[in-house]
DNA sequence: GTAGGATGTTACTGACCGGTAACACCCCTC
DNA sequence: GAGGGGTGTTACCGGTCAGTAACATCCTAC
């Protein structure tokens, strides 16, 4: 199991630093990373541990002696790509201080742009949500939770921005960006309906804040 | 269903109540039946074909005679679920008739009203793309082929409504729809931002058409 | 250089998967 | 009453799945 409070956890970062610092980092890290590629592309449910051993280039043992079973593997890649996630959002927004419409619009826009990427698949959360449906899986919390932080994120800025009704609206664009993920993969990419998201989300932003002052 | 008595008397059982209903007492038409079911509450990579066989009262042999494969099970499990979701809609516009812009109110409220039924799980296309996503499944076609039936039916509308850009605005709507059902699976349900989908289409509608003369 | 932790190797379990073969039955139609 | 089509029963196939045991090897800190 991976114990929180290992007595060897200090011996552990040390090795870590070596490591990264070297070509290979720990197993652990590999597998964690191995398993995001296959279980975003392919899904939690047709991706066995073998592909995932194999292509983090390793072996089931260790796999199974850095996590208790697969259901923690996937909340592991869930928290990840979580992580992942906001700290782009974070590069996102940053380019709009103090300016929360600004940096609202500037997300959505980054999001349309990524979903045109060759290698994306709509979001993982909601994907692993899918698969996950009408079981007691550990990771159904992290969606939730996760699905929270983001609505926190949007909320927060519609208010700064002065919106009259924040909690509808920031519902609207919570179904435009859930909407937006979903539809690459109901949608051939060319009819792909998030081309118009942006536009759309203004639309809404318009009605609730007024125009902006340059768009 | 299974619960007293062998698979062979209730698969008996059945039949002969179809027959008296009048209808075929086909094994084709409860083996759908049954996977429709399953499909849609577990997932379609969680049920297996023994599970469905039980479900329907009959056994594998039968099964393959009906279909070539589970793939082919699927595909009709989707074209079966579109069949039912447009006549319901059918229902639903036909209580505004020469109103488009009630017509796909009327609609939405539909969606988020069927979303709160206890067995709902989302879109069956889209939680269908989700586990079939990075394969070559033929049920893929069915669902692109169904999504653009329904862009269609939204666009119609608009357009007869006197929509000045149809194509934004039946993007925008689209991307409501797909996040209302896809957001039931990602949400805690009292945090279901679609609760707020019909005032934010309203006020996509209102930017486009203008208020509506009653609401 | 040695001890100990991290990692690799092989082989295995028991369950489940989609799919098939061979045969038996039942009921309707002619 | 003789078919024949639809159906049920049993047993099986090869493959994959998650997870484990026992043992071998490597690397690094001391």
């Amino acid at each position: 199991m991976t114990a929180s409070g290992s007595p060897t956890q200090g011996a552990q970062e040390a090795s870590q630093e070596k490591a990264q610092a070297g070509s290979k980092p720990r197993v652990r890290d590999r597998l964690v990373e191995a398993a995001s590629d296959l279980f975003y592309q392919q899904g939690i449910n047709c991706v066995g541990i073998d592909a995932i051993v194999c292509e983090a280039g390793t072996n089931k043992m260790s796999l199974y002696r850095n996590f208790a079973s697969k259901d923690e593997l996937v909340v592991q890649y869930l928290k990840e790509r979580e992580k992942e996630t906001f700290a782009r959002w974070e590069e996102v927004t940053a380019a709009h201080p103090d300016d929360p419409r600004a940096q609202l619009v500037a997300l959505f826009e980054h999001i349309v742009e990524i979903g045109h990427e060759k290698a994306h698949c709509g979001c993982p959360s909601a994907n692993a949500a899918v698969e996950l449906r009408g079981t007691e899986h550990p990771a159904l919390e992290v969606i939730y939770a996760g699905r929270e932080k983001v609505r926190g994120y949007v909320s927060d800025r519609l208010r700064a921005a002065g919106a009259r009704d924040p909690e509808t609206l920031t519902d609207g664009l919570m179904l435009l960006l859930e909407g937006a993920l979903m539809s690459r993969l109901t949608f051939r990419e060319k009819q792909w309906p998030a081309n118009s998201m942006v536009a759309n989300m203004k639309a809404l932003l318009d009605a609730e804040l007024g125009p902006a002052a340059a768009d």
